[in-house]
DNA sequence: GTTTAAGGTTCCTTAATGGAACCTTTGATC
DNA sequence: GATCAAAGGTTCCATTAAGGAACCTTAAAC
């Protein structure tokens, strides 16, 4: 299989890795996160080439994670700012701080520290279950088959083999 | 910058991303977590080509997120499982599938459902505040510099610029 | 003694990335 | 009014990564 037809999967881990799985994309949603707005100021952040950072802000766009917006019609100067879509990219990006944190940092600790507003502390976000509150371990969630594979093997869409993935 | 280099940002997002921001590492970790072990059945579930798989196992065992294990002597077969580093990505494919559910998903609806053992019901996890347990959204968190920057710029290790990063 | 399967490696072609140079429009500078 | 710089790109080319097929090795299965 090619990396292009990964999102063909019937799994929203490849279907959202197909948009935003390869290399750069995710840095640049970090950095739209910290306001960075303006092409130039996300080719100084990454270093990356304009060539790549024109092609990945487009993708963007096209995923509507990004929207492309004037703020200088005499010059036709635009700046990309997250979307709904974008916005809710966040746990994402803050479950891997936290794994960054715990498992890719030096001694001097955490690059960075979030406060929450709300409660006004400092926070080390965590996954729950939305039921019950308890914290979310790999060993105490089980995956079922889904909707999404249930109802495609009832219109005979895909074979029940499908549902491993 | 090359993106090889990325790792020498002090971010803990970058220094992640280093080890699994490239395409198939996260859909092999994804395989990982649903019990997939040996190269033949990764190879079988990705389709991505052995070459390819052999370098990104190779690169997981060295980053500690996989440790490579015999289970038949004779014929020196192995077989891949998580670390508890590879483990506590958990949370982070989690996100991807909330998020993957919300935004890259058909009318179906999800093709993968969770039951948390531990109450019992199907679940979505969600992200919340360690101290005050409300749900974290992107606009009530406050980033502000950590240790990993201020113990660095104390050192005169690095300009105060960097903590930007 | 020939096949088969697991778990790779080698070799070659095609696609993605990195780096530099160049382009266009406007506003500021001399 | 000519020149220069900045934003926001595009073009071109060399290098690196990915895809595909063929091949290798070992031991068990037929």
């Amino acid at each position: 299989m090619r990396w292009e037809e990964i999102d063909s999967q019937v799994c929203s881990i490849a279907r959202a890795l197909a948009i935003f799985g390869d290399r750069w994309t995710l840095l640049i949603i970090r950095d739209a996160f910290r306001r960075v707005r303006r092409f130039s100021e996300f080719q100084k952040s990454l270093g990356i080439t304009k060539h790549r950072l024109s092609d990945r802000l487009n993708r963007l766009v096209e995923s509507e994670i990004l929207e492309k917006r004037m703020y200088d019609e005499n010059r036709a100067r635009y700046e990309y700012r997250l979307t709904a879509k974008g916005m809710d990219l966040y746990p994402i990006l803050m479950s891997v701080v936290n794994w960054g944190d715990k498992w890719a940092c030096d001694e001097d600790g955490s690059p960075v520290v979030f406060t929450h507003s709300k409660c006004g502390h400092e926070c080390h976000p965590k996954m729950v279950c939305d039921v019950c509150d308890g914290e979310i371990l790999a060993t105490e969630i089980e995956p079922g088959v889904g909707p999404g594979v249930t109802q495609k093997v009832a219109r005979g869409d895909c074979s029940a083999a499908l549902g491993k993935n």
